[in-house]
DNA sequence: ATAACACATGAATGAATGTTCATGTGATGA
DNA sequence: TCATCACATGAACATTCATTCATGTGTTAT
Protein backbone atom coordinates (compact mmCIF):
# COMPACT_ATOMS: atom_id res chain seq x y z
CA UNK A 1 0.00 0.00 0.00
CA UNK A 2 1.50 3.47 -1.39
CA UNK A 3 5.03 1.50 -0.90
CA UNK A 4 6.41 4.55 -2.45
CA UNK A 5 4.46 7.89 -1.95
CA UNK A 6 2.16 9.42 1.20
CA UNK A 7 4.48 6.91 3.80
CA UNK A 8 6.29 10.41 4.65
CA UNK A 9 3.05 12.11 5.70
CA UNK A 10 1.61 9.26 7.60
CA UNK A 11 1.67 9.21 11.21
CA UNK A 12 -0.01 5.89 11.74
CA UNK A 13 1.71 2.89 10.87
CA UNK A 14 0.16 1.68 7.45
CA UNK A 15 1.28 -1.71 7.87
CA UNK A 16 -0.83 -2.14 10.55
CA UNK A 17 -3.43 0.02 9.84
CA UNK A 18 -3.53 -2.40 6.33
CA UNK A 19 -3.82 -5.51 8.29
CA UNK A 20 -6.70 -4.01 10.55
CA UNK A 21 -8.58 -2.97 7.47
CA UNK A 22 -8.15 -6.60 5.70
CA UNK A 23 -9.68 -8.24 9.27
CA UNK A 24 -12.31 -5.77 9.75
CA UNK A 25 -13.84 -5.53 5.75
CA UNK A 26 -16.46 -8.19 5.46
CA UNK A 27 -16.46 -10.86 3.50
CA UNK A 28 -17.40 -10.49 -0.53
CA UNK A 29 -20.82 -12.43 0.22
CA UNK A 30 -21.79 -10.16 3.28
CA UNK A 31 -20.69 -7.19 1.17
CA UNK A 32 -23.35 -8.15 -1.52
CA UNK A 33 -25.82 -9.19 0.86
CA UNK A 34 -25.42 -5.35 2.71
CA UNK A 35 -25.55 -3.47 -0.75
CA UNK A 36 -28.46 -5.61 -2.14
CA UNK A 37 -30.08 -4.63 1.33
CA UNK A 38 -29.33 -0.82 1.15
CA UNK A 39 -30.48 -0.62 -2.62
CA UNK A 40 -33.78 -1.88 -1.35
CA UNK A 41 -34.26 0.89 0.58
CA UNK A 42 -33.09 3.66 -2.39
CA UNK A 43 -36.24 3.86 -4.12
CA UNK A 44 -38.98 6.51 -2.91
CA UNK A 45 -41.58 4.13 -4.24
CA UNK A 46 -40.15 1.14 -1.88
CA UNK A 47 -40.19 3.41 0.92
CA UNK A 48 -43.31 5.04 0.71
CA UNK A 49 -44.78 1.25 1.02
CA UNK A 50 -42.96 1.12 4.05
CA UNK A 51 -44.09 3.80 5.45
CA UNK A 52 -47.13 2.75 4.98
CA UNK A 53 -47.17 -0.26 6.25
CA UNK A 54 -45.21 1.12 9.53
CA UNK A 55 -49.23 2.37 10.23
CA UNK A 56 -51.03 -1.44 9.54
CA UNK A 57 -50.88 -4.45 7.70
CA UNK A 58 -52.69 -3.99 4.41
CA UNK A 59 -53.27 -5.62 0.92
CA UNK A 60 -51.89 -4.73 -2.84
CA UNK A 61 -54.73 -2.78 -3.83
CA UNK A 62 -54.97 -0.84 -0.86
CA UNK A 63 -51.50 0.31 -0.76
CA UNK A 64 -51.95 1.08 -4.51
CA UNK A 65 -54.80 3.00 -4.35
CA UNK A 66 -52.81 5.25 -1.08
CA UNK A 67 -49.84 5.57 -3.13
CA UNK A 68 -51.99 6.34 -6.45
CA UNK A 69 -49.82 3.84 -8.77
CA UNK A 70 -51.30 0.89 -10.53
CA UNK A 71 -51.04 -2.16 -8.53
CA UNK A 72 -48.60 -3.90 -11.33
CA UNK A 73 -45.90 -1.12 -10.30
CA UNK A 74 -46.53 -1.93 -6.15
CA UNK A 75 -46.94 -5.57 -6.58
CA UNK A 76 -43.56 -5.88 -8.42
CA UNK A 77 -41.72 -3.96 -5.51
CA UNK A 78 -43.54 -5.56 -2.59
CA UNK A 79 -41.74 -8.82 -4.28
CA UNK A 80 -38.79 -6.84 -4.29
CA UNK A 81 -39.52 -5.57 -0.38
CA UNK A 82 -39.96 -9.69 0.44
CA UNK A 83 -37.01 -11.03 -1.45
CA UNK A 84 -35.02 -8.64 1.09
CA UNK A 85 -36.84 -10.31 3.87
CA UNK A 86 -38.63 -6.55 4.99
CA UNK A 87 -42.08 -7.40 4.93
CA UNK A 88 -44.03 -10.47 4.73
CA UNK A 89 -47.16 -11.31 3.02
CA UNK A 90 -50.26 -13.78 3.84
CA UNK A 91 -53.58 -14.90 2.17
CA UNK A 92 -56.95 -14.26 3.07
CA UNK A 93 -59.29 -14.98 0.57
CA UNK A 94 -58.16 -12.99 -2.35
CA UNK A 95 -56.13 -10.27 -1.08
CA UNK A 96 -52.90 -10.74 0.31
CA UNK A 97 -51.48 -8.68 2.92
CA UNK A 98 -48.38 -7.41 3.53
CA UNK A 99 -46.90 -6.24 6.99
CA UNK A 100 -43.16 -5.10 8.43
CA UNK A 101 -41.19 -8.00 8.64
CA UNK A 102 -39.30 -7.08 11.66
CA UNK A 103 -38.35 -3.92 13.09
CA UNK A 104 -34.86 -3.00 11.38
CA UNK A 105 -37.08 -1.43 8.86
CA UNK A 106 -37.87 1.34 11.11
CA UNK A 107 -34.44 1.86 12.87
CA UNK A 108 -32.66 1.39 8.90
CA UNK A 109 -35.10 4.22 7.64
CA UNK A 110 -34.52 6.27 11.46
CA UNK A 111 -31.04 6.31 11.29
CA UNK A 112 -31.63 7.80 7.28
CA UNK A 113 -33.85 10.11 8.15
CA UNK A 114 -31.39 11.55 11.62
CA UNK A 115 -28.78 11.94 8.70
CA UNK A 116 -30.36 13.81 6.60
CA UNK A 117 -31.62 16.05 8.80
CA UNK A 118 -27.91 16.72 9.96
CA UNK B 1 -59.30 3.31 0.81
CA UNK B 2 -60.41 0.42 -1.19
CA UNK B 3 -64.28 1.88 -1.46
CA UNK B 4 -65.82 -1.17 -2.74
CA UNK B 5 -63.17 -4.18 -1.98
CA UNK B 6 -61.25 -5.61 1.29
CA UNK B 7 -63.78 -3.31 3.58
CA UNK B 8 -65.32 -6.35 4.98
CA UNK B 9 -62.04 -8.44 5.74
CA UNK B 10 -60.02 -4.98 7.71
CA UNK B 11 -61.14 -4.76 11.27
CA UNK B 12 -59.58 -1.16 11.45
CA UNK B 13 -61.11 2.35 10.47
CA UNK B 14 -59.23 2.63 7.06
CA UNK B 15 -59.97 6.21 7.21
CA UNK B 16 -58.23 6.55 10.18
CA UNK B 17 -55.61 4.61 8.80
CA UNK B 18 -55.05 6.64 5.95
CA UNK B 19 -55.21 10.00 7.99
CA UNK B 20 -52.29 8.61 9.86
CA UNK B 21 -50.49 7.07 6.69
CA UNK B 22 -50.69 10.51 5.00
CA UNK B 23 -49.71 12.08 8.62
CA UNK B 24 -46.36 9.87 8.75
CA UNK B 25 -45.07 10.32 5.67
CA UNK B 26 -42.27 12.03 5.09
CA UNK B 27 -43.04 15.23 2.44
CA UNK B 28 -41.32 14.42 -1.47
CA UNK B 29 -38.27 15.96 -1.08
CA UNK B 30 -37.41 14.36 2.40
CA UNK B 31 -38.10 10.86 0.67
CA UNK B 32 -36.38 12.20 -2.14
CA UNK B 33 -33.24 12.69 -0.02
CA UNK B 34 -33.72 9.38 1.87
CA UNK B 35 -33.53 7.22 -1.31
CA UNK B 36 -30.70 9.19 -2.37
CA UNK B 37 -28.93 8.46 1.01
CA UNK B 38 -29.49 4.75 0.59
CA UNK B 39 -28.41 4.23 -2.71
CA UNK B 40 -25.16 5.33 -1.92
CA UNK B 41 -25.34 2.69 0.81
CA UNK B 42 -25.97 0.62 -2.14
CA UNK B 43 -22.97 -0.52 -4.00
CA UNK B 44 -20.09 -2.84 -3.08
CA UNK B 45 -17.19 -0.16 -3.87
CA UNK B 46 -18.60 2.63 -1.89
CA UNK B 47 -19.30 0.12 1.04
CA UNK B 48 -15.85 -1.15 0.93
CA UNK B 49 -14.15 2.58 1.05
CA UNK B 50 -16.46 3.17 3.48
CA UNK B 51 -14.75 0.17 5.63
CA UNK B 52 -11.34 1.69 5.26
CA UNK B 53 -12.09 4.73 6.34
CA UNK B 54 -13.09 3.33 9.58
CA UNK B 55 -9.36 1.97 10.11
CA UNK B 56 -7.95 5.10 9.28
CA UNK B 57 -8.10 8.81 7.00
CA UNK B 58 -6.42 8.32 4.19
CA UNK B 59 -5.37 9.74 0.45
CA UNK B 60 -6.90 8.35 -2.70
CA UNK B 61 -4.08 6.26 -3.95
CA UNK B 62 -4.07 4.69 -0.86
CA UNK B 63 -7.67 3.18 -0.77
CA UNK B 64 -7.36 2.62 -4.52
CA UNK B 65 -4.22 0.23 -3.53
CA UNK B 66 -5.73 -1.31 -0.54
CA UNK B 67 -9.12 -2.44 -2.72
CA UNK B 68 -7.23 -2.78 -5.76
CA UNK B 69 -9.23 -0.48 -8.38
CA UNK B 70 -8.18 2.55 -10.79
CA UNK B 71 -7.64 6.12 -8.77
CA UNK B 72 -10.28 6.56 -11.09
CA UNK B 73 -12.73 4.89 -10.17
CA UNK B 74 -12.78 5.46 -6.47
CA UNK B 75 -11.97 9.02 -7.10
CA UNK B 76 -15.76 9.01 -8.46
CA UNK B 77 -16.95 6.72 -5.96
CA UNK B 78 -15.88 9.41 -3.23
CA UNK B 79 -17.19 12.01 -4.78
CA UNK B 80 -20.39 10.22 -4.54
CA UNK B 81 -19.82 9.87 -0.77
CA UNK B 82 -18.63 13.38 -0.16
CA UNK B 83 -22.11 14.96 -2.07
CA UNK B 84 -24.03 12.50 0.67
CA UNK B 85 -22.02 14.11 3.05
CA UNK B 86 -20.78 10.55 4.12
CA UNK B 87 -16.73 11.23 3.99
CA UNK B 88 -15.12 14.61 4.31
CA UNK B 89 -11.19 15.49 2.40
CA UNK B 90 -8.58 17.69 3.50
CA UNK B 91 -5.37 18.95 1.34
CA UNK B 92 -2.17 18.20 2.68
CA UNK B 93 0.27 18.74 -0.14
CA UNK B 94 0.03 16.69 -3.28
CA UNK B 95 -2.40 14.57 -1.63
CA UNK B 96 -6.11 14.70 -0.31
CA UNK B 97 -7.38 12.75 2.32
CA UNK B 98 -10.36 11.27 2.81
CA UNK B 99 -12.21 10.42 6.65
CA UNK B 100 -15.56 9.47 7.88
CA UNK B 101 -18.12 13.15 8.44
CA UNK B 102 -19.55 11.79 11.21
CA UNK B 103 -20.95 8.54 12.76
CA UNK B 104 -24.27 8.19 11.15
CA UNK B 105 -22.42 5.94 8.41
CA UNK B 106 -20.83 3.54 10.93
CA UNK B 107 -24.69 2.84 12.76
CA UNK B 108 -26.42 2.54 9.15
CA UNK B 109 -23.89 -0.38 7.96
CA UNK B 110 -23.74 -1.62 11.50
CA UNK B 111 -27.71 -1.91 11.44
CA UNK B 112 -27.75 -3.31 8.00
CA UNK B 113 -25.39 -5.80 8.85
CA UNK B 114 -27.94 -6.89 11.85
CA UNK B 115 -30.47 -7.55 8.85
CA UNK B 116 -28.80 -9.63 6.78
CA UNK B 117 -27.48 -11.40 10.42
CA UNK B 118 -30.81 -12.53 10.65
C1' DA C 1 9.42 27.54 -16.21
C1' DT C 2 8.84 22.75 -16.51
C1' DA C 3 8.41 18.01 -15.43
C1' DA C 4 6.24 14.86 -12.36
C1' DC C 5 2.83 13.59 -9.19
C1' DA C 6 -1.96 13.24 -6.98
C1' DC C 7 -6.41 13.83 -7.92
C1' DA C 8 -10.75 15.41 -10.48
C1' DT C 9 -13.74 15.14 -14.30
C1' DG C 10 -16.21 14.61 -18.88
C1' DA C 11 -17.56 11.31 -22.39
C1' DA C 12 -18.55 6.66 -23.57
C1' DT C 13 -20.09 2.02 -22.76
C1' DG C 14 -22.28 -1.93 -20.81
C1' DA C 15 -25.13 -3.42 -16.97
C1' DA C 16 -28.84 -2.85 -13.74
C1' DT C 17 -33.40 -0.92 -12.56
C1' DG C 18 -38.52 0.97 -12.31
C1' DT C 19 -42.65 1.28 -14.71
C1' DT C 20 -45.97 -0.09 -18.16
C1' DC C 21 -48.52 -3.38 -20.79
C1' DA C 22 -50.22 -7.78 -21.55
C1' DT C 23 -51.07 -12.02 -19.71
C1' DG C 24 -51.06 -15.83 -16.24
C1' DT C 25 -52.63 -17.86 -11.62
C1' DG C 26 -55.47 -18.72 -7.73
C1' DA C 27 -59.75 -17.79 -5.14
C1' DT C 28 -64.74 -16.47 -4.91
C1' DG C 29 -69.54 -16.46 -6.17
C1' DA C 30 -73.32 -17.13 -9.19
C1' DT D 1 -68.46 -24.37 -15.00
C1' DC D 2 -67.67 -19.70 -15.87
C1' DA D 3 -67.03 -14.93 -15.01
C1' DT D 4 -64.77 -11.92 -12.00
C1' DC D 5 -61.64 -10.22 -8.66
C1' DA D 6 -56.91 -9.70 -6.50
C1' DC D 7 -52.50 -10.38 -7.37
C1' DA D 8 -48.13 -12.10 -9.79
C1' DT D 9 -45.12 -12.10 -13.59
C1' DG D 10 -42.58 -11.83 -18.13
C1' DA D 11 -41.19 -8.77 -21.86
C1' DA D 12 -40.14 -4.22 -23.35
C1' DC D 13 -38.59 0.41 -22.85
C1' DA D 14 -36.42 4.33 -20.88
C1' DT D 15 -33.45 5.76 -17.30
C1' DT D 16 -29.77 5.41 -14.06
C1' DC D 17 -25.32 3.97 -12.82
C1' DA D 18 -20.27 2.08 -12.23
C1' DT D 19 -16.19 1.68 -14.59
C1' DT D 20 -12.80 2.89 -18.16
C1' DC D 21 -10.22 6.02 -20.91
C1' DA D 22 -8.50 10.38 -21.93
C1' DT D 23 -7.66 14.76 -20.32
C1' DG D 24 -7.73 18.77 -17.09
C1' DT D 25 -6.30 21.03 -12.52
C1' DG D 26 -3.46 22.03 -8.67
C1' DT D 27 0.89 21.16 -6.06
C1' DT D 28 5.85 20.09 -5.51
C1' DA D 29 10.58 19.88 -6.80
C1' DT D 30 14.28 20.79 -9.79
Amino acid sequence: MAELNAMAETTLDSKAICERVLTEMPDEESLYDLAELFKVFGDTTRIRILYVLFEAEMCVCDIAQILNMTQSAISHQLRVLKQAHLVRSRRVGKQIYYSLADDHVRTILGQGMDHIDE
